[in-house]
DNA sequence: GCATAATAGTTACATTTGAAACTAATTCAG
DNA sequence: CTGAATTAGTTTCAAATGTAACTATTATGC
């Protein structure tokens, strides 16, 4: 006989409790730069990208953050009109633009740093030390997996 | 001396890496269902929502897939007018609308839970059993903690 | 060299999404 | 009862987003 079709549990379906998790987690943070600083979540990004690995193309904060190059543009295109962005021309190639944050951005990205790691670390308060490592290890296994499969088809 | 403010490592910042892989799964997942069924995300999650847990009203189904009012609303209204999901007016208040899937709806239904299922199980074949049970645990944790960490505030 | 293709980034348009206002029905306070 | 408040769900309007087309510049094939 046929086996019994099995029942989708939405509930413990992994793809639904990630995108759930990653929501929540997402706003949280969200919550608390937006309002002293105004910035959207891919404006924040784009800073922090900056922040880390400057100076950098428009393509190559898109590689970094995940982000296709048309958000990027317009997130760069408000942070610069905000002056927390500077772009200078590539002399040798004129269609690229180097990026870095300017002095305030930079100012803002430190007061933001200290926000995000904070969240980070309550929120992995309720895991144990061993737990934590354990969990960062197995995401990175899923998302390098998550990223085979997708190429595979 | 005042403690170094410690760097932002986005690559290996919970939030950011827990919103990377869930939009990567979620895509990959949507990706197998989309072109065949042509369902949205929310439509297919309405979808399972019922196929598990019919009859259910519109804020039942919002509550059950973490997901306001105005984006059931608008999913339902796709799912009736292609006649997979069917709506009864309760005779006791006649505000709500009692939802099931249709005869099409349940089809649809089961054959994309397999699909669903399958692509969760490959997702799931590079942990082991142990690791994976571990993994399901820690995000419910942190699921759970996110919550209430957002609640306070 | 010159035409063609490719790349960096922006703009335009159509679709999706979210917040707030709205309709309809029910509950509650007095 | 009657009017105010609440609840279920929809509609409206503005903002965000994605796709495709576009500009400007550089690389490539012949």
């Amino acid at each position: 006989m046929p086996s019994p079709s099995q029942a989708l549990e939405l509930e413990n379906f992994l793809p639904y409790r990630l995108s759930i998790l990653a929501q929540i987690v997402s706003e949280s943070l969200h919550d608390l730069y937006a309002g002293p600083f105004d910035l959207t979540v891919t404006q924040w990004r784009v800073m922090a990208a900056l922040g880390r690995f400057a100076p950098l193309t428009a393509s190559d904060v898109g590689q970094r953050i995940v982000m296709d190059k048309v958000a990027v543009s317009r997130a760069l295109s408000g942070l610069t009109k905000r002056g927390l962005v500077e772009r200078a021309t590539d002399r040798t190639d004129r269609r690229r633009a180097s990026l870095r944050l300017s002095a305030r951005g930079r100012a803002i990205h430190a007061r933001i740093v200290p926000i995000a790691l904070g969240y980070e670390e309550r929120l992995y308060k309720v895991l144990t030390a061993e737990e934590r490592r354990s969990f960062d290890e197995l995401t990175a296994r899923l998302f390098a997996h998550a990223g085979t499969l997708r190429e595979a088809g």
